[in-house]
DNA sequence: CTGTTCGCGTCAGTTACATCA
DNA sequence: CTTGATGTAACTGACGCGAAC
């Protein structure tokens, strides 16, 4: 679920270039949305993403991750592919798995010997501490990605796997993105929202013009609507009710002209009113 | 130069587990 | 104590890219 506020606390940028946006913005229909945009890749997301520690205090302090004695030695093998088979450590997944000799081979060469500890094969979820996170944040602040370099640095630093730094990193950008979806689909979601409401409003306005048209003794004092020349698509309307300003005040006097903004109101049925007009799908 | 293979990094989707209400 | 919801660490399979051949 996706709650409004979180659009500050994210600190996400809104990276929609769509012509639908730009106008949507043009007509100032979410101004607060326009102003909070930042970068991307910099927002503070400790708001977000800092709590998941503090609504658990009792694990403060506590690193539940196994001393990993042998980073370098892991290191030094290589590092550790995030989609070698090798990686497989899940007891389910050898139940799902039918090659389960091969699994059996993997598993013994997967781990290195920092997962010598765990025994019976099946996989911990292990939870990273407070600081621990902190310091991953913190790296993922400045860079979304890592070279094996920062990677080994960071394991080193957090006394944790190469392995479980890149998962984490991997783990990061999926919820990054996710994040970014879904305040994407949120701005959209009222971009329709407000495109809808102008619509209906144009709609009424077409039947005021089209009340006018029936109703000529009040036609020549009124003046076009002033907000028919916010519509982005209406360019000609714009420019011909002022011409025929002009002729009426000028020329006709007795007879009763319909302006082509009025008349192109007039003749034309009214469009749909839809939640959502998209031009790709017509 | 072109095509193939290999290693590696990343991603989307999923699973497993810890924690909370 | 049990259970469903939630968050997240860990995994899988696929894909793209560059280097080597």
């Amino acid at each position: 679920m996706l709650v409004v506020e979180r659009d500050d606390d994210l600190g996400l940028s809104l990276s929609l270039s769509s012509s639908e946006t730009r106008n949507a913005l043009q007509l100032n229909l979410m101004p607060s949305m326009v102003a909070s945009s930042s970068h991307f890749q910099k927002s503070p997301w400790n708001d977000v993403f800092g709590t998941s520690g503090e609504t658990r205090p009792f694990l403060r302090g506590i690193d539940v991750n196994r001393a990993p004695s042998t980073v370098d030695v892991e290191e030094e093998a290589g590092v550790s592919s995030p989609n070698s088979t090798l990686s497989s450590i899940s007891g389910k997944r050898s139940e799902r798995d039918p090659t389960g000799e091969e699994n059996e081979v993997e598993r013994a060469c997967s781990r290195g010997l920092s997962d010598e500890e765990d025994g019976d094969g099946s996989r911990k979820k292990l939870r990273l501490s407070k600081d621990q996170s902190a310091v991953l944040e913190e790296s993922f602040k400045e860079h979304n990605t890592l070279n094996p370099k920062q990677k080994l640095a960071l394991a080193k630093q957090l006394n944790l796997r190469p392995r479980q730094v890149e998962v984490w990193f991997q783990n990061r950008r999926a919820r990054t993105k996710l994040k970014q979806t879904e305040v994407d689909c949120e701005f959209l979601k009222r971009c329709c929202e407000n495109l809808t409401e102008e619509n209906r409003r144009l709609q009424k306005e077409v039947q005021e013009l089209r009340a006018l048209k029936l109703s000529p003794q009040f036609y020549m004092h009124m003046t076009p609507p002033t907000t028919l020349t916010m519509c982005p698509s209406c360019e000609r309307v714009a420019l011909s009710s002022h011409a025929t300003n002009t002729n009426t005040t000028t020329t006709q006097t007795s007879s009763i002209p319909i302006p082509p903004w009025a008349a192109a109101a007039a003749s034309a049925p009214p469009p749909p009113i839809r939640a959502f007009d998209t031009p790709s799908r017509r």
